[in-house]
DNA sequence: GAAAGTTGGTATTTATAAATATCAACAACA
DNA sequence: TGTTGTTGATATTTATAAATACCAACTTTC
Protein backbone atom coordinates (compact mmCIF):
# COMPACT_ATOMS: atom_id res chain seq x y z
CA UNK A 1 0.00 0.00 0.00
CA UNK A 2 1.80 3.29 -1.23
CA UNK A 3 0.00 6.86 -0.60
CA UNK A 4 0.98 9.72 -3.18
CA UNK A 5 0.61 13.10 -2.65
CA UNK A 6 -0.74 14.87 -5.78
CA UNK A 7 -3.03 18.59 -5.94
CA UNK A 8 -6.36 17.34 -5.95
CA UNK A 9 -6.34 19.33 -9.41
CA UNK A 10 -3.71 17.41 -11.31
CA UNK A 11 -4.76 15.42 -13.59
CA UNK A 12 -3.14 11.79 -13.03
CA UNK A 13 -5.83 9.72 -13.87
CA UNK A 14 -5.29 7.99 -17.58
CA UNK A 15 -9.16 7.61 -18.93
CA UNK A 16 -8.65 3.67 -18.42
CA UNK A 17 -8.32 3.93 -14.41
CA UNK A 18 -10.72 7.03 -14.59
CA UNK A 19 -13.31 4.45 -15.44
CA UNK A 20 -12.17 1.85 -13.45
CA UNK A 21 -12.36 3.79 -10.34
CA UNK A 22 -15.89 5.49 -10.66
CA UNK A 23 -16.60 2.01 -11.65
CA UNK A 24 -18.43 3.26 -15.22
CA UNK A 25 -16.82 2.52 -19.08
CA UNK A 26 -14.46 4.85 -20.70
CA UNK A 27 -17.05 5.25 -23.46
CA UNK A 28 -19.38 6.98 -20.54
CA UNK A 29 -16.88 9.38 -19.78
CA UNK A 30 -16.21 10.43 -23.39
CA UNK A 31 -19.84 10.82 -23.51
CA UNK A 32 -20.04 13.37 -20.23
CA UNK A 33 -17.76 14.81 -22.20
CA UNK A 34 -19.49 15.35 -25.55
CA UNK A 35 -22.42 16.65 -23.83
CA UNK A 36 -20.56 18.91 -22.03
CA UNK A 37 -21.00 17.94 -18.78
CA UNK A 38 -16.98 17.86 -18.03
CA UNK A 39 -13.68 19.34 -19.24
CA UNK A 40 -11.60 16.76 -18.82
CA UNK A 41 -7.56 18.05 -19.49
CA UNK A 42 -6.09 17.30 -22.52
CA UNK A 43 -2.37 16.39 -23.22
CA UNK A 44 -0.58 17.52 -26.49
CA UNK A 45 -0.98 13.68 -28.03
CA UNK A 46 -5.10 14.94 -27.67
CA UNK A 47 -5.20 12.08 -24.45
CA UNK A 48 -7.54 12.75 -21.51
CA UNK A 49 -6.33 12.86 -18.42
CA UNK A 50 -8.63 13.14 -14.94
CA UNK A 51 -7.67 14.79 -11.88
CA UNK A 52 -9.34 13.78 -8.43
CA UNK A 53 -11.58 16.81 -8.77
CA UNK A 54 -12.57 15.58 -11.86
CA UNK A 55 -13.47 12.07 -10.29
CA UNK A 56 -15.44 13.96 -7.81
CA UNK A 57 -17.19 15.97 -10.75
CA UNK A 58 -18.00 12.77 -12.37
CA UNK A 59 -19.60 11.54 -9.31
CA UNK A 60 -21.60 14.24 -8.37
CA UNK A 61 -23.25 14.45 -11.92
CA UNK A 62 -23.42 10.46 -11.69
CA UNK A 63 -25.51 10.95 -8.70
CA UNK A 64 -27.29 13.90 -10.58
CA UNK A 65 -28.25 10.70 -12.80
CA UNK A 66 -28.74 7.58 -11.00
CA UNK A 67 -30.35 9.00 -7.58
CA UNK A 68 -32.00 12.60 -7.98
CA UNK A 69 -33.38 11.03 -11.60
CA UNK A 70 -32.09 14.08 -13.44
CA UNK A 71 -31.32 13.18 -17.18
CA UNK A 72 -28.38 14.66 -18.76
CA UNK A 73 -29.95 17.24 -20.81
CA UNK A 74 -32.08 18.57 -17.33
CA UNK A 75 -28.41 18.65 -15.77
CA UNK A 76 -26.88 20.77 -18.94
CA UNK A 77 -29.86 23.31 -18.34
CA UNK A 78 -29.49 23.38 -14.44
CA UNK A 79 -25.96 23.86 -15.46
CA UNK A 80 -26.96 26.83 -17.73
CA UNK A 81 -28.72 28.74 -15.27
CA UNK A 82 -25.96 29.28 -13.01
CA UNK A 83 -25.31 33.00 -12.91
CA UNK A 84 -21.48 32.98 -14.54
CA UNK A 85 -21.83 36.69 -15.80
CA UNK A 86 -21.72 37.68 -11.55
CA UNK A 87 -19.04 35.06 -11.15
CA UNK A 88 -17.04 36.51 -13.57
CA UNK A 89 -18.29 39.60 -13.87
CA UNK A 90 -18.25 40.57 -16.88
CA UNK A 91 -19.29 43.58 -18.91
CA UNK A 92 -22.56 45.00 -20.39
CA UNK A 93 -21.28 44.64 -23.82
CA UNK A 94 -19.90 41.34 -23.11
CA UNK A 95 -23.12 40.08 -21.87
CA UNK A 96 -25.15 41.27 -25.40
CA UNK A 97 -22.39 39.19 -27.19
CA UNK A 98 -22.29 35.99 -24.88
CA UNK A 99 -23.91 32.89 -26.06
CA UNK A 100 -23.65 31.71 -22.50
CA UNK A 101 -24.95 34.48 -20.80
CA UNK A 102 -28.31 34.48 -23.51
CA UNK A 103 -28.76 31.07 -24.54
CA UNK A 104 -30.65 28.09 -23.22
CA UNK A 105 -30.12 24.78 -22.11
CA UNK A 106 -25.85 24.72 -22.50
CA UNK A 107 -23.55 25.51 -20.06
CA UNK A 108 -21.27 28.63 -20.18
CA UNK A 109 -18.15 26.57 -20.81
CA UNK A 110 -20.26 24.72 -23.89
CA UNK A 111 -19.19 28.05 -25.64
CA UNK A 112 -16.38 29.95 -26.85
CA UNK A 113 -16.71 33.51 -25.69
CA UNK A 114 -15.53 35.41 -28.74
CA UNK A 115 -15.25 38.89 -27.96
CA UNK A 116 -15.45 38.54 -24.01
CA UNK A 117 -13.17 38.57 -20.55
CA UNK A 118 -13.83 34.88 -21.01
CA UNK A 119 -12.49 34.22 -24.52
CA UNK A 120 -9.22 33.57 -23.23
CA UNK A 121 -9.73 31.40 -20.23
CA UNK A 122 -9.31 27.62 -19.87
CA UNK A 123 -13.04 26.91 -18.67
CA UNK A 124 -11.62 23.86 -17.39
CA UNK A 125 -9.85 26.04 -14.74
CA UNK A 126 -12.74 28.50 -14.32
CA UNK A 127 -14.52 29.20 -10.94
CA UNK A 128 -17.94 28.49 -12.58
CA UNK A 129 -17.23 24.93 -14.08
CA UNK A 130 -15.66 24.18 -10.92
CA UNK A 131 -17.49 25.45 -7.77
CA UNK A 132 -20.90 24.73 -9.12
CA UNK A 133 -20.98 21.06 -10.03
CA UNK A 134 -23.62 19.92 -7.64
CA UNK A 135 -27.02 21.62 -7.90
CA UNK A 136 -27.42 22.41 -4.18
CA UNK A 137 -24.08 24.87 -4.80
CA UNK A 138 -26.36 26.25 -7.82
CA UNK A 139 -28.95 27.32 -5.43
CA UNK A 140 -26.40 28.62 -2.98
CA UNK A 141 -25.07 30.52 -5.20
CA UNK A 142 -28.88 32.43 -6.67
CA UNK A 143 -29.14 33.11 -3.15
CA UNK A 144 -26.13 34.92 -2.78
CA UNK A 145 -26.78 37.30 -5.61
CA UNK B 1 -68.51 26.57 -34.55
CA UNK B 2 -69.27 28.64 -31.38
CA UNK B 3 -66.58 31.16 -29.66
CA UNK B 4 -67.06 31.38 -26.24
CA UNK B 5 -64.84 34.15 -24.20
CA UNK B 6 -63.27 33.19 -20.75
CA UNK B 7 -60.48 34.66 -18.58
CA UNK B 8 -57.09 33.00 -19.50
CA UNK B 9 -56.94 32.06 -15.63
CA UNK B 10 -61.04 30.46 -15.71
CA UNK B 11 -60.92 26.69 -14.88
CA UNK B 12 -63.52 25.91 -17.39
CA UNK B 13 -62.51 22.39 -18.56
CA UNK B 14 -62.75 19.19 -16.96
CA UNK B 15 -59.94 16.91 -16.79
CA UNK B 16 -60.78 14.81 -19.41
CA UNK B 17 -61.83 17.74 -22.04
CA UNK B 18 -57.84 18.93 -21.20
CA UNK B 19 -56.85 15.81 -21.87
CA UNK B 20 -58.65 15.40 -25.23
CA UNK B 21 -57.21 19.19 -26.18
CA UNK B 22 -53.60 18.30 -25.03
CA UNK B 23 -53.89 15.00 -26.71
CA UNK B 24 -52.54 13.27 -23.42
CA UNK B 25 -54.31 10.73 -20.91
CA UNK B 26 -56.39 11.71 -17.74
CA UNK B 27 -53.52 9.80 -15.75
CA UNK B 28 -50.78 11.99 -17.34
CA UNK B 29 -52.35 14.89 -16.02
CA UNK B 30 -52.81 13.23 -12.31
CA UNK B 31 -49.43 12.22 -12.60
CA UNK B 32 -48.01 15.87 -13.48
CA UNK B 33 -49.90 17.27 -10.71
CA UNK B 34 -48.67 14.47 -8.16
CA UNK B 35 -45.04 15.43 -9.04
CA UNK B 36 -45.59 19.04 -8.29
CA UNK B 37 -45.92 20.29 -11.37
CA UNK B 38 -49.35 21.71 -12.04
CA UNK B 39 -51.73 22.95 -9.22
CA UNK B 40 -55.38 22.18 -11.23
CA UNK B 41 -58.23 24.22 -9.51
CA UNK B 42 -60.12 21.96 -7.19
CA UNK B 43 -64.01 22.13 -7.04
CA UNK B 44 -65.47 21.57 -3.58
CA UNK B 45 -66.04 17.86 -4.68
CA UNK B 46 -62.60 17.13 -5.37
CA UNK B 47 -62.79 17.40 -8.91
CA UNK B 48 -60.32 18.88 -10.81
CA UNK B 49 -60.70 22.01 -13.44
CA UNK B 50 -58.08 23.63 -15.82
CA UNK B 51 -58.04 26.57 -17.31
CA UNK B 52 -56.01 28.29 -20.68
CA UNK B 53 -53.46 29.16 -18.46
CA UNK B 54 -52.98 25.82 -17.31
CA UNK B 55 -53.27 24.00 -20.72
CA UNK B 56 -50.33 26.69 -21.71
CA UNK B 57 -48.39 25.73 -19.05
CA UNK B 58 -48.89 21.61 -19.71
CA UNK B 59 -47.79 21.91 -23.46
CA UNK B 60 -44.82 24.10 -22.14
CA UNK B 61 -44.31 21.18 -19.36
CA UNK B 62 -44.45 18.75 -22.39
CA UNK B 63 -42.19 20.21 -24.81
CA UNK B 64 -39.57 19.89 -21.93
CA UNK B 65 -40.15 16.45 -21.41
CA UNK B 66 -40.69 15.20 -25.33
CA UNK B 67 -38.43 18.19 -27.26
CA UNK B 68 -35.42 18.73 -24.78
CA UNK B 69 -35.48 15.60 -23.45
CA UNK B 70 -35.73 16.90 -20.13
CA UNK B 71 -36.92 14.23 -17.24
CA UNK B 72 -39.51 15.69 -14.70
CA UNK B 73 -37.16 15.13 -11.75
CA UNK B 74 -35.02 17.54 -13.86
CA UNK B 75 -37.96 19.87 -13.99
CA UNK B 76 -38.73 20.04 -10.59
CA UNK B 77 -35.13 20.61 -9.69
CA UNK B 78 -35.52 23.83 -11.99
CA UNK B 79 -38.41 24.92 -10.61
CA UNK B 80 -36.65 24.65 -6.84
CA UNK B 81 -34.07 27.18 -8.66
CA UNK B 82 -36.30 29.87 -9.14
CA UNK B 83 -36.06 32.63 -6.78
CA UNK B 84 -39.43 32.95 -5.08
CA UNK B 85 -37.83 34.73 -1.92
CA UNK B 86 -36.86 37.53 -4.45
CA UNK B 87 -40.19 37.82 -6.09
CA UNK B 88 -42.53 37.46 -2.89
CA UNK B 89 -40.10 39.63 -1.33
CA UNK B 90 -40.56 37.71 1.71
CA UNK B 91 -38.30 38.20 5.26
CA UNK B 92 -34.71 36.72 6.06
CA UNK B 93 -37.22 35.09 9.53
CA UNK B 94 -39.04 33.42 6.82
CA UNK B 95 -36.18 32.69 4.55
CA UNK B 96 -34.78 31.15 7.79
CA UNK B 97 -37.98 28.48 8.22
CA UNK B 98 -39.02 28.09 4.69
CA UNK B 99 -38.41 24.93 2.85
CA UNK B 100 -38.83 26.08 -0.75
CA UNK B 101 -35.87 28.20 0.38
CA UNK B 102 -33.77 26.11 2.22
CA UNK B 103 -34.62 22.89 0.26
CA UNK B 104 -33.49 21.45 -3.24
CA UNK B 105 -35.18 19.46 -6.04
CA UNK B 106 -38.63 20.28 -4.94
CA UNK B 107 -40.79 23.73 -6.39
CA UNK B 108 -41.73 25.84 -3.31
CA UNK B 109 -45.48 25.55 -4.48
CA UNK B 110 -45.32 21.76 -3.11
CA UNK B 111 -44.39 22.60 0.20
CA UNK B 112 -46.94 24.49 2.73
CA UNK B 113 -45.05 27.63 4.12
CA UNK B 114 -46.25 27.64 8.05
CA UNK B 115 -45.57 30.55 9.68
CA UNK B 116 -44.51 32.58 6.53
CA UNK B 117 -46.25 35.14 4.17
CA UNK B 118 -46.82 32.73 2.35
CA UNK B 119 -49.24 30.15 4.54
CA UNK B 120 -51.97 31.49 3.60
CA UNK B 121 -51.48 32.13 -0.23
CA UNK B 122 -52.78 30.15 -3.29
CA UNK B 123 -49.65 28.94 -4.68
CA UNK B 124 -51.98 28.29 -8.02
CA UNK B 125 -52.47 32.09 -7.73
CA UNK B 126 -48.72 33.02 -6.98
CA UNK B 127 -46.02 35.00 -9.44
CA UNK B 128 -43.52 32.43 -9.17
CA UNK B 129 -46.14 29.77 -9.83
CA UNK B 130 -47.39 31.52 -12.92
CA UNK B 131 -44.76 33.43 -14.51
CA UNK B 132 -42.06 30.87 -14.51
CA UNK B 133 -43.57 27.57 -15.99
CA UNK B 134 -40.64 27.60 -18.94
CA UNK B 135 -36.94 27.59 -18.45
CA UNK B 136 -35.96 30.53 -20.47
CA UNK B 137 -38.37 32.84 -18.04
CA UNK B 138 -36.32 31.11 -15.12
CA UNK B 139 -33.64 32.30 -16.38
CA UNK B 140 -34.11 35.61 -17.33
CA UNK B 141 -35.00 35.88 -13.93
CA UNK B 142 -32.21 35.28 -12.19
CA UNK B 143 -30.41 37.11 -14.92
CA UNK B 144 -32.91 40.40 -13.26
CA UNK B 145 -31.88 40.28 -9.52
C1' DG C 1 8.94 -2.85 -32.71
C1' DA C 2 5.64 -5.36 -30.05
C1' DA C 3 2.21 -4.80 -26.40
C1' DA C 4 -1.01 -2.05 -24.14
C1' DG C 5 -3.83 1.81 -24.23
C1' DT C 6 -6.40 5.60 -26.58
C1' DT C 7 -8.83 7.78 -30.25
C1' DG C 8 -13.53 8.75 -32.53
C1' DG C 9 -17.16 6.46 -34.57
C1' DT C 10 -21.35 3.40 -35.04
C1' DA C 11 -24.27 -0.30 -33.72
C1' DT C 12 -26.51 -2.71 -29.87
C1' DT C 13 -28.20 -3.61 -25.34
C1' DT C 14 -30.44 -2.56 -21.02
C1' DA C 15 -32.59 -0.19 -17.55
C1' DT C 16 -36.24 2.62 -16.50
C1' DA C 17 -38.99 6.94 -16.91
C1' DA C 18 -43.19 8.20 -18.94
C1' DA C 19 -47.32 6.88 -20.38
C1' DT C 20 -51.26 3.63 -20.68
C1' DA C 21 -54.68 0.24 -19.12
C1' DT C 22 -57.65 -1.44 -15.79
C1' DC C 23 -60.17 -1.31 -11.40
C1' DA C 24 -64.04 -0.58 -7.93
C1' DA C 25 -66.02 3.32 -5.37
C1' DC C 26 -67.92 7.66 -5.71
C1' DA C 27 -69.87 12.22 -7.85
C1' DA C 28 -72.32 14.91 -11.30
C1' DC C 29 -76.05 15.78 -13.96
C1' DA C 30 -79.78 15.19 -17.41
C1' DT D 1 -82.22 6.96 -11.49
C1' DG D 2 -79.44 5.59 -14.78
C1' DT D 3 -75.61 7.34 -17.68
C1' DT D 4 -71.33 9.52 -17.87
C1' DG D 5 -67.31 11.07 -15.80
C1' DT D 6 -64.12 11.32 -11.84
C1' DT D 7 -61.52 9.60 -8.11
C1' DG D 8 -57.15 7.21 -6.36
C1' DA D 9 -54.41 3.19 -6.76
C1' DT D 10 -52.00 -0.61 -8.86
C1' DA D 11 -50.36 -3.27 -12.61
C1' DT D 12 -48.57 -3.16 -17.34
C1' DT D 13 -46.68 -1.42 -21.56
C1' DT D 14 -43.67 1.36 -24.42
C1' DA D 15 -40.41 4.50 -25.76
C1' DT D 16 -35.93 5.89 -25.19
C1' DA D 17 -31.95 7.69 -22.43
C1' DA D 18 -27.86 5.85 -20.65
C1' DA D 19 -24.60 2.64 -20.95
C1' DT D 20 -22.06 -1.10 -23.33
C1' DA D 21 -19.76 -3.55 -27.09
C1' DC D 22 -17.16 -3.41 -31.02
C1' DC D 23 -14.33 -1.26 -34.68
C1' DA D 24 -9.94 0.17 -37.32
C1' DA D 25 -6.48 3.86 -36.92
C1' DC D 26 -3.31 5.99 -34.03
C1' DT D 27 -0.10 6.79 -29.47
C1' DT D 28 2.42 5.71 -25.84
C1' DT D 29 5.58 2.93 -23.41
C1' DC D 30 9.12 -0.36 -22.43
Amino acid sequence: MTEIKVSHSEPVFSISSAAKLLNISVHTLRMYEKEGLIIPFKKESKQRSYSKADLDRINCIRNAINESKISINGIKTIYSLIPCWQVVNCSEEDRKKCEGYNGHGKPCWTYDHPGTVCENKNCRECEVYNNFSECGKVKELIKSI
